[in-house]
RNA sequence: GCCCGAGUAGCUCAGUCGGCAGAGCGAUUCAUUCGUAAUGAAUAGGUCCGGGGUUCGAUUCCCCGCUCGGGCUCCA
């Protein structure tokens, strides 16, 4: 008899050998049809797994995010058994499941690639898998023997080396094996079908059956292990559901983001658009893109005015001496433009501006009186992103950085940091954004610069501010800049998608490198530390979040037009034109569309083009004074008074920020 | 930079198994003067990304390059 506790807090008594299978039926036939895993005190199994006596059991379904999970490693596991058997000589590494999907890497005889015609000839075999309903049949085996299993799979082969030599370890150390294996001397391995089997830590659905919702979307490129030192794999990826009816819901949510997208948006809107004259990564901002633009600077300034913050201007270039005093050349001349060369000496377009603000800084003697001194710019910057790296706004060459350098002494960094990301985020709320989440990053393994015990200081002092601030944060080990640690800041947007804007780095490495130093109250000449500071990140990815976040539909105060006065025939003309007079006077940006077109067609075209409020204006508005008001959101009201008519569009430009 | 894919009118995209280049939207002109998401007609608009090759003939096939998209790496 195996006794076992149901997460309603109920016991349930079962013959011994009872798998989690049996419970199911146990409960309920609706419950074993769409059981998928088990989880027994805490622990993922298999269905086919036997019970254990006293333990909790809470059987898992495809509708919940674990059971999703299952199904869409399964269907890895089916993709790689479709590939393997299609293409003799093929080999795989690792398949796990991802955010709504999964993938599976792969290396083809010779160096061979995937096209899309593959795709369909290997969703087709996938389909006959699935169809032939073949049980995952879970095996335990030694690390000796599942080298010999494994003979001609050298990827598969070095996953078990790893984790057999790592132990029980490597599951934190190598987060992407850990679908793979457990670690320690014993592998688990699945085989479906005659000829197919793979190692891997399971649990997965009991049978290929289970499966079949699924569409490979695409084929791309990935290094082994994360490493472009190592070979590049051939990765297909897919996405798997529940129900037909989750698969088209997911591809609809595709789609509908792929319309969000800001390159198409700024387009259709006449914002920004990328002349391929000009070079990969290079915009040119249309007279409305660069209102826009103008109108979230102009707010950033007046923020930072009030925060204290002093402004300043350098200059695009500096000369290479500049760069080596910095470390930039030795740690970032990869992603530096080269030098042009003048008069004898090397100068650089600027990939970051913090050395200029330190020109600042050192041009005068600073006693601890001056400090905090926050020194702000925005300042255009160039890095030479690789090619395949760049992506419109949010990721170009050329950009500008709402930079701020903090020159503080030690005692002042923990309250200046902790005030600093409140400033971040009542900025970041400002332009809509509520959901924030923060990345930690801690010293770099490779390239790094300074002393342990300063890393250690200066990422407890960003652990701290986190916490004061009550933020949500995650660790990057290993993911700071060369220079000092740092928090990155995450907003998400209105479709649930992430985006790093912010980030907040303490360095220890550039005082110490220009030397800088303030006099404090002692008399005694002491080091600052300067933390960087970016609040959108950078002023074009910002402008490109804020697109898609919209769906380019600005709120009103960031709109290029804020109303659009439509005349319903010729003879309102005069009377459109008064209103339109009227409303820029008091500050609303406004346009006049003549009535050449029928009034419907005019008002679309506003709609498209997301203006917040179309004032239709006709005879009973000529005689009253008034207009009919049609705003983005709600129905249409007829004779509203132009006074209220203003005063609702000024009190909506302001209500946002 | 690496892997896969794409580049045809201002935009979105058909098309040509190698033989005079197509649509819708947009633009322009004319007519229409209309009360809340597409009025009608006409006209203009193309180095089919660039360069080379194969061919009687290349937008189409081949090679090289450029740009873009999806990934990997990197990152604001």
């Amino acid at each position: 008899m195996v006794r076992v506790l149901l997460p309603d807090g109920s016991a349930r008594e079962l013959a011994d050998g009872a798998t989690a299978a049996t419970l199911a039926a146990s409960v309920g036939r609706r419950l074993a049809r769409d059981a998928v895993i088990a989880v027994s005190d805490g622990v993922e199994i298999d269905l086919s797994t036997p019970l254990t006596d006293g333990a909790g059991v809470e059987i898992v379904t495809a509708a919940s995010e674990r059971g999703l999970h299952t199904l869409r490693h399964s269907t890895a596991h089916v993709l790689a058994q479709a590939v393997l058997g299609l293409y003799p000589g093929a080999t795989f590494a690792i398949g796990p499941p991802v955010a709504d999907g999964f993938y599976y890497d792969f290396e083809l005889p010779g160096g061979a690639t995937f096209s899309d015609e593959d795709l369909e000839r290997i969703a087709e075999r996938m389909r006959e898998i699935i169809a032939a309903d073949q049980p995952f049949v879970r095996r335990e085996i030694d690390a000796t023997e599942a080298l010999e299993v494994f003979a001609e799979h050298p990827y598969k082969r070095e996953i078990i080396e790893r984790v057999s030599a790592a132990g029980d370890e490597s599951a934190d150390a190598d987060a992407d094996l850990a679908t793979e294996a457990p670690g320690g001397d014993v592998v688990s391995c699945y085989a479906n079908g005659d000829d197919f089997v793979d190692l891997c830590l399971g649990p997965h659905v009991p049978s290929t059956g289970r499966l079949g919702h699924f569409a490979l979307q695409r084929v791309a490129g990935a290094y082994w292990r994360g490493d472009s030192d190592r070979p590049m794999l051939q990765r297909i990826y897919g996405t798997a559901w529940a129900s037909a009816a989750d698969l088209k819901a997911h591809l609809h949510r595709l789609a509908e983001a792929a319309k969000r997208d800001h390159r198409r948006l700024a387009r259709q809107l006449d914002l920004v658009s990328w002349p391929e004259e000009l070079g990969p990564g290079l915009a040119v901002w249309h007279p409305k893109g660069a209102l826009v633009r103008h109108l979230m600077e102009d707010y950033s300034r007046s923020r930072h005015v009030e925060a204290g913050y002093e402004f300043v201007y350098t200059p695009h270039l500096a000369k290479a001496n500049l760069w080596e005093t910095s470390g930039h050349l030795d740690f970032y001349a990869e992603s530096m433009y080269p030098p042009m060369e003048l008069d004898g000496a090397a100068y650089y377009p600027k990939p970051m501006n913090c050395p200029l603000h330190v020109m600042i800084y050192r041009s005068s003697q600073r006693s601890y009186r001056d400090l905090p001194l926050r020194l702000f710019e925005l300042g255009a910057v160039y890095r030479y992103e690789l090619s395949g790296a760049v992506h419109g706004l949010l990721r170009s060459r050329g950009f500008t950085q709402d930079d701020s350098h903090i020159f503080a002494t030690p005692d002042q960094v923990p309250s200046e940091l902790a005030s600093l990301l409140d400033f971040v985020l009542s900025v970041l709320r400002a332009f809509g954004f509520e959901n924030f989440q923060a990345k930690l990053s801690t010293k770099p393994a490779r390239k790094a610069v300074g002393p342990d015990d300063m890393w250690d200081l200066a990422t407890e002092g960003l652990r701290a501010a986190l916490e004061s601030a009550g933020l949500d944060y995650v660790m990057d080990v290993g993911g700071g800049a060369f220079y000092g640690p740092k928090i990155d800041v995450d907003v998400t947007d209105a479709i649930g998608r992430a985006w790093q804007l912010s980030t907040l780095q303490v360095d220890f490495n550039l005082p110490e490198r220009f030397d800088l130093h303030y006099t404090a109250a002692d008399g005694r000449r002491r080091r600052p530390l300067m933390i960087h500071r970016a609040l959108f990140g950078s002023v074009e990815r910002f402008f490109g979040v804020l697109l898609e976040h919209y769906a380019g539909a600005f709120p009103t105060w960031l709109a290029p037009v804020q109303a659009s006065v439509l005349p319903v025939a010729a003879d309102h003309a005069d009377y459109a034109a008064h209103v339109a007079g009227e409303l820029r006077v008091a500050g609303v940006r406004t346009e006049v569309a003549a009535s050449d077109e029928p009034l419907g067609r005019r008002v679309r075209a506003a709609k498209l083009q997301k203006v917040p409020y179309v004032l239709v204006v006709g005879a009973a508005d000529v005689a009253a004074g008034t207009a009919g008001v049609n705003a983005r959101t709600g129905d249409p009201e007829r004779g509203v008074p132009l006074a209220d008519v203003r005063a609702r569009i000024l009190a909506d430009a302001v209500a946002g920020r």
